[in-house]
RNA sequence: GGUCCGUUCGUCUAGGGGUUAGGACGUAUCCCUUUCACGGAUAAAACACGGGUUCGAUUCCCGUACGGACUACCA
């Protein structure tokens, strides 16, 4: 009963791993160190024809970027790899053959188009469930019809094959999910699912029974999108006799689109205009490009943070936690079972949080790094100076870089609504004064306080309210009325391009009754 | 269609037989402020519906509706 708590994260390689994924990874990770045990990742490619060249890079890079990276893995072997299933290969026929022994399972020959006339028939004759299943296998060529000689042959003959479950016609198979409960499934709504294909790779339904058991997994912490099949995989522990050691379930809700409709699938891409994916990503085949919450601009701790409380809580009124609080809050009872949907503006207010409590060397980095990127070489002091001016506003790191190009290019063209209202006489008279007071006399320190004291003096030996025409100043010198401190902006600026902007706007823009 | 799972503010959710049904995001208003933002305050906003059980049900049970997943030699 003190076993140690084993735990997997099983993606398919087939693309890029999408964010459904990464919580399931994610709730994986939690659980496993919350109990002091193993969290591993292992790579399900039983479907050749679906393998996707970089897609395992692209899983354990997602995994690495936001510091859930599993214990073993195929880069990191433990004691019971391989971690690849396609490297298990031959592992799996003598299970499915030792299910054929106890008569479990039993060989299939029937050919695609066999099986679909099968369907077809069984759809006309209004069966309900027109599925491979303990009445149907009776008429189609299988080794429980055929004779033992005659499969024999067919067998010897390198006849193409498939082994199915043999599911008992009447019975009640019962487990109890971590998250739901009980569930009771009857087999004779369940269907004899196939374990080996003919290509001599098993089905994920074989193949994750039988790892999970070699590799000692305790709980399968999985979407609910297997719940319909965990009664088929229940009923395999009991056929190999491993019930006893059979792993908890707990059938995690899904992640719906921000609508509701259908659950947020890889094919959503950027459609609904945030990413699907961690990382961005470049379909090998098509070429098509998605882009990732990383590249977005989402922290790991932001998208971390989000992604534990879709469908998780910690039953306080706390919402800010680090991977370590997640880890110590954690527990699978508190995880919810209705399916949750996915709002990017939660997202971004976690991004928020962790973007802006960054120290202000940090926040700069990001700065000049985007400035450097473009070109531009800034000066260390000028970059803090921006990175103080901007870091109450920002939602990605690139924003710092995005929000200050209104001190590197001087407006061309002025916010028309603006210059509608608040460009008038007074304003004019104001800035020309303005102006005129910073070009006579470069010499006096000009930081944002020692420049609102002259603007504030100009407008009060014109005797003008200098609130009345603040936002013409703001209007002249950005183009916008809205932006951050402009005493800031004036005094990252200097005297000379604050004038310089101030002439240009003088003889632009027009006056408007 | 069938099987299974689900349903508390727009969203994420807390709660639980008797509560002013709590918080967060978002929205609105106000304050701060030269603007916007930040911050502060306030507000609007939910127990899907119908039956039971009960003195009492949003909470327990059963139906209905609605939503979702699954229904492949894919995972």
């Amino acid at each position: 009963m003190n076993q140690e708590v084993r735990v997997r994260f099983a993606p398919s390689p087939t693309g890029a791993l999408h964010i459904g994924g990464l919580r399931t990874a994610l709730y994986n990770y939690l659980f496993a160190k919350k109990m002091g045990g193993k969290f591993l990742l292992r790579i399900e490619d039983t479907d050749q024809t679906r393998f996707v060249p970089g897609a395992e890079e692209y899983i354990q890079e997602s995994l690495a970027w936001l510091g859930i990276s599993p214990d073993e893995s195929p880069w990191k072997p433990g004691a019971v790899g391989p971690y690849r299933q396609s490297e298990r290969k031959e592992s799996y026929l003598p299970y499915a053959l030792d299910l054929i022994e106890k008569g479990h399972a039993y060989y299939a020959f029937d050919t695609a188009e066999e099986l679909e006339a099968m369907r077809e028939r069984l759809t006309a004759a209004r069966v309900v469930q027109p599925q491979y299943n303990s009445i149907t296998r009776t008429q189609m060529k299988n080794s429980l019809t055929l004779s033992k000689a005659e499969v024999q042959e067919r067998l010897a003959s390198g006849q193409p094959y498939v082994i199915r479950a043999k599911l008992p016609l009447k019975e009640e198979v019962r487990f109890q999910d971590l998250i739901r409960g009980w569930v009771v499934v009857h087999t004779s709504t369940l269907d004899d699912k196939v374990l080996m294909k003919s290509d001599g790779m098993p089905t994920y339904h074989l193949a994750n029974i039988v790892d999970d058991h070699l590799m000692g997994i305790t709980h399968v912490i999985r979407g609910e999108e297997w719940l319909p099949s965990a009664p088929l995989h229940v009923l395999l522990y009991r056929f190999f006799g491993w019930e006893e050691s059979m792993p908890q379930f707990a059938h995690l809700p899904l992640l719906l689109k921000p609508d509701g409709n259908g659950k947020l699938s890889k094919r959503d891409g950027d459609k609904l205009g945030f990413p699907v994916f961690p990382l961005n990503w470049t379909d090998p085949f098509s070429g098509e490009k998605s882009s990732g919450f990383r590249e977005t601009g989402y922290l790991p701790d932001a998208l971390l943070n989000f992604l534990a409380f879709l469908g998780w809580n910690p039953g306080d009124e706390r919402e800010i936690f680090s991977l370590s609080e997640l880890v110590e809050a954690f527990s699978i009872d508190r995880i919810g079972k209705a399916g949750t949907k996915f709002d990017i503006a939660k997202a971004k207010w976690f991004n928020e949080h962790y973007l802006r409590q960054l120290s202000v060397e940090h926040q700069r980095e990001y700065l000049l790094q985007d400035a450097q990127a473009a070109g531009v070489q800034l000066e260390k002091g000028k970059a803090t100076a921006v990175v103080h001016l901007l870091r109450e506003r920002v939602t990605f790191p690139g924003d710092f870089w995005k929000d200050s190009q209104l001190l590197w290019q001087a407006p061309s063209e002025f916010d028309e609504e603006v210059a509608g209202k608040k460009w008038n006489l007074e304003a004019k008279t104001v800035l020309e004064t303005y102006a005129a007071a910073l070009e006579a006399d470069n010499s006096i320190p000009f930081d944002a306080s020692s420049a609102k004291a002259l603007l504030e003096a100009t407008a009060e030996a014109l005797e003008i309210k200098l609130g009345k025409v603040m936002q013409a100043v703001r209007l002249a010198v950005t183009g916008w009325g809205a932006g951050p401190d402009l005493m800031e902006v004036f005094a990252i600026l200097g005297p000379q391009e604050v004038a310089k902007r101030i002439r240009f706007a003088l003889h632009t823009l027009p006056l408007v009754g």
